[in-house]
DNA sequence: AGCTGGGCAATGTGG
DNA sequence: TTGCCCAGCT
């Protein structure tokens, strides 16, 4: 029996409309993911085979939960149904196809560190300046390519007469060389392999469509142009297609994203159905105001007119702290006292912020306040220097090919086979068109290797005994602990006994329980999935709601994601919106960032706390940001500043405005203590009190100044921040700074 | 071959 | 502030 249970009619209509391209467009919290989830089971209830149906999630964790959730309302075929992510899909096709594009079929997944590493080399045999193109935008540049489908012929192609994108064309097409030299694909040859594929297969093709009868797509607004012509392939024999997005929620331009493939849609499939849902389960009604004040803002939007029928529910707090270690104080503190008056678990409770290194401050705070935590993404456990020498090392072992890996290796820990034996054995290789490994088995005939030849010997007969222990069947993790022992890696780190190399085994013994769990988990585990597995698992993946924790993550990763109470920090122009979006000439970044704070408003529940801080410190210096936009876009009678009233914004301005005025009459002898930052309580400064102490300063605009460290300089723009007054001045040796008042300690000249 | 230190630049979101 | 790269030393 198909469960209509728990839908409202608009939904309803969209999980029966099976038939045909389908496009459900949807505000925050309607219940998209809900749909499809209902929507898979009604296909199966109606007879069709699960086998056929085929939906793309946004991670891993949401494909598992929603072959879970199906897995509940249906009595069988839940298992049959393909649920993936784009990259899963594309792995498990071209494990079994990719060899038609002459790549074998164990293939290593690269990641950034590794591609990075590969167009150094490019660069470096190309003879190009690394300063003049740099490997960050050297990267960028091929993704963009390959989320065009533009293969490096192409490219080169396109560029003809510019002598930039030459340059680029070269890199590009040495580094593809290169990544098949290794039998290797990076992150966007995943997809771009499989369209190709499919379009030179198309007997490939063929089988998948007849396949995937029926494909769904989830977050279709954060789609890039390859993985729409993915879809487009598979689903142009059947189209039985179903997007489901939210333009609003669009925040992934960056990495390729293009908000058309969605508002678009039905001029691709002009025969579609749209259905729009307008209604929000997830949020209080103030929660949702806030939201839909914010993203009114944002133009040439679809317009939705989201409600709810819950209650108004509190409202939203707002939070403006002198300093950011008072923000991440005051936070833990609200957490803790919910925890203990309220009797709230801590797996209530999330804390989101625009960028990662926001985090470390809220996990200090934590620590102190003995509060358990868990924060998602940052510094990449994967990335770790011992992580992946390890992983490299089951690289090597499982795809000699991939001469990235072997170099990396090879010397680690030292054996004494350094650059100039690499380099000879990599020429000989070269010479012979073979891998380096390869070269390396055959090190007695390499020219010139003299002594050490014996300890690459060594080092080849190393990953020979791997291989044969692979070939006995032995358990990954036992093939791990052979790997960390007769490698001499674990011993080395032993022998440092130091608080470094403790902190490196931890991470390698954690590693060690994720090849077990992987060993415990996957049906059929073998080397090349666990791989897979390390290269495809994204770091929401790894969140576990029903562990008593809080949750610290960017608000990238929040996407699709709610909790009863979310604290949004660092609501702060220049850090939210970024600084770069700021900058940008292209205004959809600022819209994009206002699309991500509408995304962090509505993964709230309940309640839903904003903070900012006053002072920053932001790679290495401190900064003074105004408090962010999006906070005065939030209508005001939804939202509290601390519970004193809605004028906290306000205020800051009518200061700024009052500070103009007293310079422009140039009478600026204001009187006052100066302002003090050693607000200990960790309350919000202007929660305290609502005197406004001014700081006496005796310049103004246009005045020469001279400050201790930085020289003379000459005041450009003087703001108010409420007490003090943010001056920027333009120094003549180090250029424009910006400071309060208070801090700077500036002499009129 | 490998280590150390100094100078310098970058500094965002992720599979 | 950190992290990277190169030069020079052991
Ligand atoms: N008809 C319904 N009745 C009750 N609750 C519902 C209904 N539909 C959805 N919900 C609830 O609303 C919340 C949001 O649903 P869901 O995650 O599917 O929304 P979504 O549109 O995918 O959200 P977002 O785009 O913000 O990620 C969930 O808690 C879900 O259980």
């Amino acid at each position: 029996m198909s469960d209509m249970n728990g839908l409202n009619d608009k939904q309803g209509e969209a999980v029966q409309c099976t038939e045909g391209p389908v496009l459900l467009l949807a505000g925050a919290g309607s219940g998209k993911t809900r749909v499809l989830t209902h929507r898979i089971a009604y296909l199966i209830d109606q007879g069709i085979n699960p086998y056929h149906i085929l939906a793309i999630t946004f991670t891993n964790k949401a494909a598992g939960e929603m072959r879970d959730r199906v897995d509940q309302i249906v009595s069988y075929g839940a298992e049959s149904v393909w649920v993936s992510t784009f990259h899963a899909l594309c792995v498990r096709i071209l494990r079994r196809y990719i060899d038609r594009l002459e790549y074998e079929n164990n293939f290593t997944i690269y990641d950034s560190d590794d591609q990075k590493a590969v167009i150094k080399t490019c660069l470096k045999k190309l003879n190009m300046d690394p300063k003049q193109y740099p490997e960050r935008m050297m990267m960028a540049e091929i993704s963009k390519a390959k989320e065009r489908f533009v293969s490096p012929q192409e490219y080169d192609r396109e560029a003809s007469g510019q002598f930039r994108k030459m340059q680029v064309a070269k890199v590009y097409n040495e580094y593809q060389q290169r990544l098949k030299q290794n039998n290797a694909l990076d992150f966007d040859d995943l997809l771009y392999k499989t369209v190709e594929l499919f379009q030179f297969h198309p007997d490939v093709l063929e089988q998948y469509q007849e396949r995937f009868q029926y494909i769904m797509v989830d977050e279709y607004q954060d789609t890039n142009h390859i993985q729409f012509l993915l879809i487009k392939q598979l689903a142009a024999k059947y189209r039985n297609l179903c997007v489901v997005g939210d333009d609003d929620q669009s925040i992934y331009k960056f990495r390729g994203a293009n908000i058309y493939n969605i508002l678009n849609f039905e001029e691709e499939y002009p025969e579609a159905k749209v259905i729009k849902l307008e209604q929000n389960y997830r949020s209080t009604a103030n929660i949702l105001k806030a939201a839909n004040g914010v993203i009114a803002n944002n133009e040439g939007r679809k317009e939705k007119a989201l409600w709810t029928k819950a209650e108004e529910g509190d409202k939203v707090h707002f939070s403006l702290y002198d300093t950011e270690y008072q923000e991440a104080e005051g936070v833990v503190k609200e957490i803790s006292r919910q925890h203990k008056n309220e009797n709230r678990a801590y797996n209530y409770f999330a804390i989101l912020y625009r960028t990662n290194a926001q985090s470390r401050i809220f996990e200090e705070k934590l620590l102190m306040h003995n509060i358990p935590y868990k924060i998602i993404g940052g510094q990449n456990f994967y990335g770790r220097r011992e992580v992946k020498d390890m992983i490299c090392y089951l690289k090597v072992i499982e795809n000699g090919m991939d001469d990235m890996s072997v170099r990396r290796v090879v010397n680690v820990p030292k054996r004494g086979i350094g650059a100039t034996s690499i380099d000879k054995m990599q020429a000989y290789a070269d010479t012979y068109e073979m891998s380096l490994l390869d070269a390396m088995f055959e090190a007695s005939n390499v020219p010139g290797l003299n002594r050490a030849a014996a300890k690459v010997e060594s080092f080849t007969n190393l990953i020979l005994d791997f291989r044969d222990m692979l070939k006995e069947g032995v358990f990954l993790s036992e093939l791990y602990d052979a790997v960390l022992e007769k490698t001499g890696y674990w011993d080395e780190l032993l022998a440092e006994k130091t608080d470094e190399a403790e902190a490196r085994m931890e991470n390698l013994t954690e590693l060690k329980n994720k090849i077990v769990k992987y060993e415990q988990e996957a049906e059929h585990p073998d080397l090349a999935g666990l791989l897979e597995e390390i290269a495809l698992v994204a770091e929401v993946d790894n969140v576990e709601e029903s562990e008593e924790k809080v949750l610290l993550m960017t608000l990238h990763s929040a996407k699709g994601l709610e909790f009863p109470c979310v604290f949004l920090g660092g609501m702060e122009d220049r850090l939210f919106p970024s600084g770069m979006a700021l900058n940008s000439d292209d205004p959809d970044a600022i819209e994009e960032e206002r699309r991500l704070c509408y995304v962090g408003i509505t993964r709230a529940r309940e309640q839903l706390y904003l903070s900012a801080a006053r002072q920053r410190m932001m790679h290495g210096r401190t900064d003074y940001n105004p408090v962010s936009r999006f906070v005065k876009e939030i209508p005001k009678d939804v939202i509290t500043m601390n519970g004193n009233g809605s004028f906290a914004v306000r205020r800051q301005e009518q200061a700024a405005h009052e500070a103009r005025e007293s310079l422009n009459r140039k009478s600026a002898s204001v009187t006052g203590k100066p302002y003090s930052f050693g607000n200990t309580g960790g309350k919000p400064a202007f929660g305290k009190e609502f005197k406004v102490e001014r700081l006496q300063i005796d310049y103004g605009v246009g005045d020469r100044v001279r400050h201790v460290k930085f020289g003379e300089g000459t005041v450009t723009e003087l703001v108010s921040g409420g007490k003090d007054y943010e001056v920027t001045v333009e120094f003549d040796k180090v250029g424009v700074k910006r400071m309060f008042a208070s801090f700077a300690k500036l002499k009129k000249l």
